[in-house]
RNA sequence: GGCCCGGUAGUUCAGUUGGUUAGAAUGCCAGCCUGUCACGCUGGAGGUCGAGGGUUCGAGCCCCUUCCGGGUCGCCA
């Protein structure tokens, strides 16, 4: 039996009422969270988006009917209330809520509407299966750490907007209905109804735009962009995404990476009360990968990679031998006063792990405390060339030691596979650290196995480094480029370049990446033909505003940090997407023919 | 496409070696209760054990298939 609002007003949202208003009549509304009824006089707790507020039906305050009202209140019904903000008294004070140290005393009631019974809880009580929270996800944004993490998120959102517009960026939407083009993930196609057979593709990023904008003039662009991938998903990767996008005119990969430290300096602020440095680390690529066995490596911990390949090269077991005598390398993790206590099933987990990486084993070493060790290679090398390893890197007792050999990408990579899980495992990473660092020169192009040809490791827009111009067309893979990635705590949070602004490098660029001049042209003629017009040196970069929600929330998932997020399949739980369609649709599209 | 984990009241879970009518908590419904705050007390309803097939005298439990959810490798310029 709901009523209408009629003329009534709210004065306040539920947890801004404070002991100010203490005898104020106030209009409130919100959600009934909770009801306890004692018989004769009945507590209900409000909620809204700021929280709880505590409210009093006592039976001998009100008529009949308003008091009836109150024992029919059920949970999520939505309620409006007049009354007098009270004190409580000291031994009623609830220390749980903001607003414990007062309450209203009802004094006429409406019910504005009646709610179903939830089939999930809307407070932070439990822990429910996320299938059955993503069904229901209005509800489930009902749930107090929800709506905080869709404020966080806004706030952020806002600090960046502000950190960008102070630095002189103008902020320009780009279309959403735009070009497939070749390279990179797979496109979600939108077909036309107007030309038959042919298809919109949704922007992986508005990439070729906005380094159009430079060509215009804009001289600085930034975008909350959506991006689409057509790609499976994984815990930190949707088919849809948010990430900020920008691009400079005029400028070197520090004057972006000043802009883009810039605007998280301001998030960490804002968000987090942190003061990070600036300018961030840097490193290489060739380091983060030699080092940490990884392009976005966590820093929060140690156990860093170490090279032995020349000590392996006639140290007598065979497998080691042969992955040096191939052309790869023997590299080793030595992680102090973990060998007492990790078992032979510790290390056969941890073996099985890194297959998964596609080595083909691992080798350790545990030294107990009396100095003996268990190990699984150990008894193929002699004495003396186990000692010279275990000298070298100072092994004690009670450490232990981790060895892949493999060729060289493929070992260091499981390598620094091992480590995140070493670190996690043997709990040295410490949480309360913010570690962020540049990774620069990224390789400028990657060789496909595949389709037999190389691929550009960021995107073909990149600027190779000048020092490396000569190796184009000798040894392209030693090729570097002007690229770099901002990580944060092991995360890839972004990546950009300086890119490519002549016409003529442009077409080398796409020659070496195997397109014929016709290809090229007919594939990105439109921006060919552009750069002919006076392009300025440009550069840009974009990150992840989901994944630094992720961060700044500790959520697990982007599941988490998204309002209405895809589940693994690429489908929406809550709306049953995607759907099918009418054929009447499909034949309008030219996708069906009418028979 | 591969590998791994999971699916039992609305919800969170337990369920022994395969053995009587599948349990608990919470939520829900009804009653009682004038200061509760995760109120309390009494009673009640609520189950296609994801689905289909098989083994068995007998299946929530074992086997096969399949659907759904999660993680991950490949993939993700």
């Amino acid at each position: 039996m709901a009523e209408l609002m009629g003329n009534w007003k709210r004065d306040k949202r539920c947890a801004e009422v404070t002991e100010q208003d203490i005898g104020q009549e106030l209009t409130l509304m919100g959600w009934v969270a909770r009801v306890r009824n004692m018989g004769g006089i009945l507590f209900v707790w409000l909620r809204d988006r700021t929280g709880i507020i505590q409210l009093v039906f006592d039976a001998n305050h009100m008529d009949e009917k308003t008091y009836a009202l109150a024992e029919s209140l059920r949970s999520e019904f939505v309620l409006a209330v007049k009354g007098t903000v009270i004190k409580r008294d000291d031994a009623a004070i609830n220390k749980q809520l903001k607003t414990g140290t007062i309450e209203v005393q009802v004094k006429e009631a409406k019910l504005l509407n009646e709610s179903a019974t939830p089939p999930i809880y809307t407070d932070d009580s439990t822990n429910e299966n996320e299938a059955v929270r993503l069904k229901y996800r209005y509800l489930d944004l009902r749930r107090p750490s929800m709506q905080n993490m869709l404020m966080l998120r806004s706030k952020t959102i806002n600090a960046i907007r502000q950190n960008m517009i102070e630095n002189g960026f103008i902020e320009v939407e780009t279309p959403i209905m735009t070009k497939s083009t070749p390279e990179g993930a797979r496109d979600f196609l939108v077909p036309s109804r107007l030309h038959p057979g042919k298809f919109y593709a949704l922007p992986q990023s508005p990439q070729i735009y906005k380094q159009l904008l430079m060509l215009s003039g804009l001289d600085r662009y930034f975008q909350f962009a959506k991006c689409f991938r057509d790609e499976d998903s994984r815990a930190d990767r949707q088919p849809e995404f948010t990430q900020l996008d920008l691009e400079m005119s005029f400028v070197d990969p520090t004057d972006v990476q000043d802009a883009v430290e810039g605007a998280f300096k301001a998030v960490f602020k804002e968000i987090k009360g942190v003061d990070l440095p600036q300018p961030l680390p840097r490193m290489t690529w060739k380091e983060a990968m030699a080092s940490y066995g990884s392009d976005k490596p966590d820093l929060r911990f140690g156990l860093k990679i170490t090279d032995h390949s020349e000590w392996a090269a006639d140290c007598g077991f065979s497998i080691f031998e042969s992955a040096v005598k191939n052309g790869g390398i023997v590299c080793a993790i030595k992680a102090d006063g973990a060998g007492a206590s990790l078992s032979r099933k510790d290390m056969d987990a941890l073996s099985e792990y890194v297959k998964t990486y596609h080595v083909k084993g691992l080798a350790w070493l545990a030294v107990n405390e009396d100095g003996s060790f268990r190990s699984s290679f150990a008894k193929f090398i002699p004495e003396d060339k186990m000692k010279a390893l275990l000298d070298k890197l100072d092994v004690k007792p009670t450490d232990a030691l981790f060895l892949i050999a493999d060729q060289k990408l493929t070992a260091l990579n499981a390598m620094g596979q091992l480590r995140v899980k070493l670190g996690k495992q043997l709990d040295l990473i410490d949480q309360t650290q913010d570690k962020l660092l540049w990774i620069t020169e990224f390789p400028l192009l990657e060789w496909n196995e595949d389709t037999k040809r190389y691929t550009a490791a960021h995107h073909p827009f990149t600027m190779p480094m000048e020092e490396d111009f000569d190796l184009l067309d000798t040894h392209p893979e030693q090729v570097r480029a002007k690229s770099y990635d901002l990580v944060y705590n092991g995360v890839e949070m972004g990546s950009g370049s300086i890119r490519i602004h002549a016409s003529d490098l442009q077409e080398r660029m796409f020659s070496w990446l195997g397109f014929t001049h016709e290809e090229a042209w007919e594939r990105f003629g439109f921006l060919l033909e552009a750069f002919r017009f006076g392009t300025p040196p440009h550069g840009g970069f974009a990150f992840g505003i989901d994944r630094l929600m992720m961060l700044l929330t500790g959520a697990d998932s982007l599941r988490d940090v998204i309002a209405f997020p895809k589940v693994q399949n690429a489908s929406c739980l809550m709306m049953d997407t995607p759907s099918l369609v009418h054929d009447e649709q499909l034949t309008q599209l030219h996708l069906k023919t009418v028979k």
